[in-house]
RNA sequence: CGGGGUGUAGCGUAGCCCGGUUAUCGCGCCUGCUUUGGGAGCAGGAGGUCGCAGGUUCGAAUCCUGCCACCCCGACCA
């Protein structure tokens, strides 16, 4: 598969799909555009489950469920998230089938509903017509609530893990008395989320806002972490949305404040996705197949026996044993594959594929010397080392993995991060070397449009820490005080 | 929804233009022997509504009509 790979550098779209379709994480479902995600892929979803919701709950937040169907009144309520998201709901419109008499199953006429239900395609309304219920004074305040559910949005085209039609995400829906402290919430939760991609997923990541054209239906402010992929288009990775009081006002949720006073509630809402998947694969992955930070690997360290023989075998399981014990105390999961139906080689190939992080391969000649070979998936580097002390070295050794992993993909962005200062330089970058571009712009949607129609290219976010710099928008020509970032996007 | 393309075994494919024995090849799968430190070798074997429905014909994977599905490009998007 490796060499295939290869063959198809230039496509990276299908390099993606083969690698993981077919390989490990997913298979298409028969379901427009849905995904399976197979046991080993889901299980590094889960292990980006544990840390988050940990991240969250360590910053007062809790977990709630709402309803995966909301009645399409609802929806109207806020007009420009209506505007938003009208254009990709799938709509429940009848709950039962009947036989017609010839053996076929149809949608039975009668059993239309009074009013349609629409499949979740985010829960702000749902949510905010709870809300209205369980708020009336400040001391209900805040509200901090997360929901680990999926969601459908019917889009024209799909893409595996970046834009399924079904998908799995986390969605906050957080309620405050004021407006610093929603923007406060929406700033902390774009943080947790930069510090979960850069040091869990080891994805270097741009903290910014988006710019008008760009932001969420609904919403004030729309901020946003966007990583670059191996490719050198952006990814957007985690959305966190001021909403202001867009959503207690469409939803009539007010609470009296220590004055006595009546005002309506302010909001926040963020989410991340199994879009989180394709940028950890994207990221990473090289020919080889995937590259797992061990944060996230589900297997951490595997171990290949080499032997010839029952007699062989027995004494390397009675040694792996020992060390798959000393590993396991240290925190590390292990998984030894003694299997006799696969040769070593196969294995090697397979882990790699899969992207455990540290392969041990143990054999006779092991046995007789004290040592193993040690292999790391991110340098694909062998060496020969003592048994003594494995578990502490493998310890450190992983560590040093996920930083490595980090600093080459940081490394990789700051190659492909360009500086634009006129339009002709800025088509040329974008059209022939990608990356991000950090380019001025005179701050109008107008402009931003017609750069996109010219070029594919969208202002991805505008940098947090952008520095102050008098400049010249690269297409108007009109003063901006800051860069922003430029990019092809996913 | 527009433009282009493809449907043949679990996967990837040849054959189609120009109709004609038992539908090609590779991977994978099963059995046996030899192997095992980077995806093993040899021998044998199983596996097919040729996307679906009609039509033309003595005869259709191949030609015609209709339908369906999927992929790529555009508009849309976490």
């Amino acid at each position: 598969m490796a060499k295939k790979l290869t063959k198809r550098e230039e496509n990276y779209s299908q390099w993606y799909n083969e690698l993981v379709v077919k390989a490990d994480l997913a298979e298409n479902s028969a379901v427009r555009g849905s995904m399976v995600i197979k046991p080993y892929g889901f299980s590094i979803w889960e292990k980006m489950q544990a840390a988050l919701d940990k991240m969250f709950k360590d910053t007062g937040h809790s977990n709630a469920y709402f309803p995966l169907f909301i009645p399409k009144s609802f929806f109207s309520k806020e007009a420009s998230h209506v505007e938003g998201f009208a254009k990709e709901c799938a709509v429940v419109t009848h709950y039962r089938l009947k036989n017609d008499g010839d053996n076929k199953i149809v949608v039975d006429p009668d059993a239309k509903l009074e009013e349609e239900l629409i499949v979740r395609p985010t829960s702000e309304t749902i949510i905010w017509n709870t809300y209205k219920n369980w708020i009336q004074s400040y001391r209900d305040l805040p509200i901090l609530v997360n929901q680990w559910a999926n969601v459908v949005r019917w889009e024209m085209r799909t893409r595996l893990f970046l834009r399924t039609a079904e998908f799995l995400w986390q969605e906050g829906h957080t309620a405050h008395a004021t407006k610093q402290e929603a923007i406060e919430e929406t700033e902390r939760m774009i943080n947790i989320y930069a510090d979960f991609a850069e040091n869990w997923m080891g994805v270097p990541v741009t903290k910014g806002y988006k710019s008008e054209n760009e932001r969420f239906a609904g919403a004030l402010e729309t901020y946003a972490i966007e990583a670059l992929m191996q490719d050198g288009k952006a990814l957007q990775a985690g959305t966190s949305h001021f909403l202001g009081q867009n959503f207690a006002k469409a939803f009539d949720v007010k609470f009296t404040d220590k004055e006595g006073k009546q005002d309506f509630v302010w909001a926040t809402s963020w989410g991340v996705s199994t879009r989180l998947m394709g940028a950890l694969i994207m990221a990473h992955s090289d020919d080889n197949g995937l590259v797992l930070p061990p944060k996230l690997a589900p297997i951490q360290v595997v171990i290949v026996p080499i032997y010839k023989g029952e007699e062989q075998l027995k004494v390397i399981n009675e040694k792996v044993e020992v060390i798959k014990a000393k590993l396991e105390a240290k925190g590390i999961s292990v998984k030894y594959d003694n299997r006799d139906t696969q040769k070593p080689g196969w294995k090697f190939a397979e882990y790699e594929l899969k992207g455990v992080p540290v392969r041990l391969a143990i054999g006779n000649r092991d046995i007789e010397n004290g040592t193993i070979e040690i292999a790391r998936r991110d340098t694909l580097e062998k060496e020969v080392i003592s048994q003594e002390g494995i578990d502490e070295y493998i310890f450190k050794l992983l560590n040093e993995i996920q930083h490595n992993i980090y600093n080459k993909a940081l490394k990789f962005r700051e190659e492909n991060t360009h500086k634009a200062d006129t339009y002709e330089e800025f088509k040329d970058i974008i059209e022939n070397k990608g990356g991000f571009v950090l380019a001025h712009w005179d701050g109008t949607p107008e402009t931003e449009q017609k750069i996109k129609e010219e070029t594919k290219a969208t202002i991805r976010v505008i940098p947090l820490d952008a520095p102050e710099e008098e400049g010249k928008c690269i297409y108007t020509g009109k003063p901006s005080n800051k860069r922003v970032l430029f990019a092809k996007a996913y």
